[in-house]
DNA sequence: CCGCGAATGTACAGTTGTGTCAATTAAATG
DNA sequence: CATTTAATTGACACAACTGTACATTCGCGG
């Protein structure tokens, strides 16, 4: 359990504040799901009085719907985003949207945790099949801009995003050049169609990456 | 919250049995997770009073301890099996491991909670480990035979785990005839192949479906 | 029909969590 | 420096859960 220090003492009180509680909170669902997420522990983190905590939230309640807020804000636009970037080619397109998911731009983490908290609640639930929903859509817009019909578009789309699910909920903790050396058969595979080299180079010029 | 009744009065005790509280155990790890396996709540669920549970365990990790056998014995072997079934081509081979996921050989439902404790059990952890790297290897080695390349059959291996994982993870609920729907599509990604029309009509035939 | 062991129940003690309240402290302001 | 305001605290009242000790009941073999 990591010890959450002070790094802007500005926007705080004394010695806690709203954000000091809510990012030990958002440490611990993302280390150790929801179920974790208790006030008491939370003070021995932060090195508070359990009871200070209600000074900032009305009770644990409220800490959730913020926690999730969060989480909704952060982790969908950068990957609708990317589908709508600019690509020569179906190839470079996938490209686009796999250095999302290897980029800081996205806490797979996160979303796996909030996946695991939709397990007990509806209202979660709820918001992550939006959350699949609308990803799922970019996705599927991306294969058909670049000529593919809707259901194999779809299903390409499909394919994408849920070895990503996949892979994040494995939680497998592989060196960047492994995954890396899988990229361009994970494009053939995606996209019916590998990657021509300059296109690898580009990719990986883009993520401050050594080539291939 | 269902009622777990007693389907086989002889290998019981009075009322209850090991097995009985198990079932409910391994029920509410489905649907709600490890942290709601508590021994409180399940004697409400098998009627019996809560401290009759001590008679067959010693302790609630002795359940958990159950529970994760339970999981480890049931939830691979069908999945290799299926792997190493006869086929004649690779998209028929992939199809083979298709109806794994779509019949009661498997349950996905168990896979994910348990990957959901293995969140907060570094032990748990490495069980899952150990059976996702099982899984992989058996798929790869399916594609090899086929002749894939070693790294391709690696990718194309992963990429089919990893999108039934993400699948569950998402825990879509959708009708079984929409899911046929998608498969000819996915045999042709996850393969590079599409299957061909007999081999979809033994595909159904095989899970007592009617065609596509 | 009696006794014995398997199965269950009741009562108790301890832990960990939640949330309220009134008292207290530190900093900010005039 | 006195006063206010923001933040923190400990004491209190509960609730849910775990596990132990001991009493109780059921059903069967003799």
């Amino acid at each position: 359990m990591t010890q959450v220090s002070d790094p802007d003492e500005k926007t705080r009180g004394w010695r806690g504040s709203r954000e000091l509680w809510l990012a030990a909170a958002r440490e611990t669902l993302i280390e150790s799901g929801v179920d974790a997420v208790k006030i008491q522990p939370l003070a021995a983190k932060v090195g508070l009085a359990r009871t200070s905590f209600y000074w900032f939230f009305e009770d644990r309640a409220q800490l959730l719907r913020a926690l999730l807020d969060d989480w909704h804000r952060s982790n969908t636009a950068p990957l609708v985003q990317a589908t709508e970037a600019y690509a020569e080619t179906i190839a470079e397109a996938v490209l686009n949207v796999i250095g999302v998911f290897l980029s800081d731009g996205f806490e797979p983490r996160l979303d796996l945790a909030v996946r695991g908290w939709a397990m007990n609640s509806d209202e979660v639930a709820a918001l992550t099949a939006a959350a699949d929903a609308e990803r799922l859509a970019a996705l599927q817009a991306m294969f058909v801009r670049f000529g593919c019909d809707s259901d194999e578009a779809d299903v390409r789309a499909r394919t994408m995003y849920l070895v990503q699910v996949g892979y994040i909920s494995m939680q497998m903790q592989e060196d960047i050049a492994l995954r890396l050396s899988r990229i361009p058969n994970y494009v053939k595979t995606f996209a019916g169609q590998a990657p021509r080299p300059e296109e690898m180079e580009r990719f990986c010029a883009r993520l401050g990456l050594s080539g291939p």
